[in-house]
DNA sequence: CCGTGAACTTGATCTAGCGCAAATTCCCTA
DNA sequence: TAGGGAATTTGCGCTAGATCAAGTTCACGG
């Protein structure tokens, strides 16, 4: 039930309640997110008073790709995995959703189905608001909703780049330039370097790069030889971040 | 400054004014088109009054990939591609947009940036709003703002597909992945079969699909000695699109 | 402390598709 | 009608990276 992630000890925001109290909404928490940056304590209040929160186990799953766009969903704790599964069973990681961040974005695009699955890519804890409320939150809460459409511009411009990246350039360099956002969007500081925040294997590292567990294995032991990386089981720690830019940008030795 | 395109005698929405009269704006014509289905006549003429129109010959840009997002764009007549070229010199066409469909749409998801360039794919008639009145207008027409947010949502979905595609396909069912999504979306129908409505090469497809030039050349003669396709200098016919499908599921003979 | 399965590593082939090169065809202009 | 440039075709060799095939290491439950 633990899980590693869990070892990290620098979130503040659990006042002394009692354990598994739902202490983690706290106002004074949410609030710093981006979405409600702009939002009054009382609007904030109001908001999340709409919503749900919804907890979810490592590989659990918030939605399936094809489900009814029913919510939309704000991640507070935790990492999301957006993914689609091939018919021939090939998977395919389309992006990351951390803290702050908006997934299930269907209903902001005027869309009814969702066109990717959701998945914990580590224990997670994220707000959900049904889509009936949508117009209402719309109309209320402009602020929050523009920050909604702002993530959505993001994920956007990310999935450009990935279609750049996977038209042009060779495996390694896709790899390190993943291993790069990895940590980018979702790394903590440690004593060996930035780590990525949630758990990820090889093969996840290459559904998103669209290649093999091989290659990634391959690559990623001579960057650790190299002292570029450390890669532990389920474990990426980036040490010479510039190194691996170099190697993002083929100019590496 | 003819190009081949204009062979296509079929509109009919230019009224025996004269030449170079700026009819394609005709009331009665724009308003067929999905952003404005929802407005009634009196709406639609406002806003339309709003936007300039933009005249553009093939292969001339509406904006570059860098420049200060201060326009959104109304495909009118023609085709727009919207391409990034790697600072390494590699063209990636991310994706074509066509009549009724919104392009420049960076301040739709609060971008003050175009994230790529757009460029007439084909001689192309577009409506331009000027990006200080997008509050206004998001005030004033709700159904053209959602319209265009369903526009944006599509767009995300096309280039979801092209990553799974990137990542789980073979070269040849990437091209027949794109060769069918150009008739489909950019089709019209000839005696032969359907054709893709704007002159496009091997190297464009190419650029669309993450390979070379020669792959798809060699492809598409394939193709077009068992009768699937008719490939002439920069014009693409498909004559049997259900073997095209076929090739594309990987089920080719 | 041991057993089991999942994650990871590493070597050995094999091939799809790229890079290079050289024709050839088509279209436009002079 | 010839000339020239762009678009296309096609052959050939080569290599990045997939596939196949063992191993090895690690974490956890018993």
């Amino acid at each position: 039930m633990m899980h590693s992630l869990d070892q990290d000890p620098e979130d503040a925001q659990n006042p002394p309640a009692g354990p598994r109290a739902p202490a983690v909404t706290a106002l004074s928490h949410v609030a710093t997110l981006a979405p409600f940056a702009s939002l009054t304590r009382e609007e904030a209040r109001k908001l999340l008073d709409l919503a749900t929160v919804r907890r979810m186990d490592e590989q659990g799953a918030f939605f399936h790709e094809g489900d009814r766009a029913d919510h939309v969903y704000l991640v507070l704790e935790g990492y999301v995995r957006i993914q689609h599964v091939t018919p021939g069973g090939d998977q395919v990681v389309v992006v990351h959703v951390g803290p702050g961040q908006i997934f299930g974005i269907s209903k902001v695009v005027e869309h009814d189905r969702y066109s990717a699955s959701a998945r914990a890519a580590s224990d997670t804890v994220a707000l959900s608001w049904p889509g009936e409320l949508w117009d209402q939150i719309t109309r209320d809460y402009p602020s929050f909703v523009q920050e909604t459409r702002r993530n959505v511009g993001l994920r956007l411009h990310e999935l450009q780049e990935k279609v750049v990246e996977m038209a042009t350039r060779p495996v390694e360099q896709r790899i390190a330039l993943a291993v790069l956002r990895l940590v980018d969007q979702a790394g903590h500081a440690t004593p060996e370097g930035v780590e990525v925040g949630f758990p990820i294997t090889r093969q996840d590292i290459s559904d998103l790069t669209g290649t093999t567990m091989h290659s990634v294995s391959r690559y990623m032991s001579g960057w650790h030889k190299d002292g570029i990386v450390i890669s532990k089981r389920r474990r990426v720690v980036v040490c010479n971040p510039d190194n691996l830019r170099r190697v993002a940008d083929g100019q590496a030795a």
